[in-house]
DNA sequence: TTTATAATCTAATCGCAATTAGATTAATGT
DNA sequence: ACATTAATCTAATTGCGATTAGATTATAAA
């Protein structure tokens, strides 16, 4: 009853994606270690030797969930295809990302609270401004996604293509709808992710587009 | 140290009030009784003679904030306008509401998890089978103020004044918007709520209209 | 092989936060 | 005035859940 073997290891990854589902069922505090540890058939103090505590472990969740997000985006956001096209794909990654992995996706608006809150950061040793750090990091790594959404819908007007919006609120409307899908989506339901996503786009880019 | 004067008195809505707004601060499971107690002077036993429990406190801050928004709402959906017009009346309402009282807005979003999880809603006694109630009776209620915004889009389209769109999608599209608002929005900000009703009214009105 | 390091476990701590019990005083109705 | 009810308080209780300490065994490196 110590060190497994080697075959039934288990990794960082598979914590962090054993977390996150336990997450999206029951939210931040209702998670107990004891709860995540036991999906990977661990106890709640083996998590200690993966994650220095529980704080750290959701901002794992949720770095590992907007990083994934954003490695698709981004690369279509710096293409220099009409905004138009863009903007439709990255509807489509967004959206995708969110419905198959709803695991992250409502991870990504139920938990920011928890995130926001100091308090738990760490018992008044140095484990807190590391915290904070890395806190601030993905609030960072967050706006910058938005970003990505904004400066796309901002090309658009520059080009002619879209109507004079205020981008900003655009985007941050565009944004609300697509990760609420993550919170109402259901794998079983009668309209997959690409449905969604096309509903979606055809939604944004009516609203948007000239003439 | 008893029961205090008349004029100091505690009224079960103040309660509610100050619970929504550390509830707004903090998130569900980082306010303690006692958080919410202090701000009306209270201590935290005193608030168990004005609710049942921690469950039930939270409940009334969600009833109390989805019943205003319905409210206001209802009415509007009812007329006999055509379905534009009763849309951008809707949408300013529900985002004035939700910007003049980001407390229960944020909950709005927020909170939703520790609701459904019927875990906390008792110790073995008879609370659970009431609380169970009461919640899904809210839950009933949000679906409604769902279905107030669906049907309004359903009436357009059957008017011929909107184009053939997915009613359920675009309602939730238009509620996560919406609801969204609460989550970023700063008093203090450049745009007043009716500011962002209005983009938000423009947004949707261009994306659903036909011609 | 021997040694060091990694991954686990079991068995405490340890504190906090919800909730209950019991007393006390203001209001109110008769 | 008296009795009853409402609103508070102080002082437990209680339990859970995060975190720490100290073994123990597998792997990897030398």
């Amino acid at each position: 009853m110590a060190r497994k073997p080697a075959d039934q290891a288990v990794h960082r990854d598979d914590i962090i994606a054993a977390a996150a589902d336990v997450l999206r069922e029951n939210g931040y505090d209702a998670t107990t270690m004891k709860d995540i540890a036991s999906r990977v058939n661990l106890t709640a103090a083996s998590l200690y030797h993966h994650f220095r505590n529980k704080d750290f472990l959701l901002l794992a969740v949720l770095e590992l969930g907007l990083a994934e997000a954003t490695t698709q985006i981004e690369p279509i956001a710096a293409s220099d295809a009409p905004a138009s096209d863009k903007l439709c794909q990255m509807i489509e990654a967004h959206i995708v990302n969110v419905t198959d992995n709803p695991t992250v996706g409502a991870a990504m608006v139920f938990e920011i609270k928890s995130l926001m809150n100091v308090s738990t950061a760490g018992r008044g040793n140095g484990n807190r401004k590391e915290y904070i750090e890395r806190r601030d990091a993905f609030f960072e790594l967050r706006d910058h996604f938005e970003r990505l959404f904004r400066d796309t819908i901002k090309q658009g007007i520059t080009d002619g293509e879209f109507r004079e919006v205020e981008p900003a609120i655009v985007a941050k409307a565009m944004l609300g709808s697509q990760n609420w899908v993550g919170v109402w989506y259901k794998p079983d339901g009668r309209l997959t992710g690409r449905d969604i996503a096309a509903i979606h786009m055809d939604y944004v880019l009516t609203a948007l587009k000239k003439n």
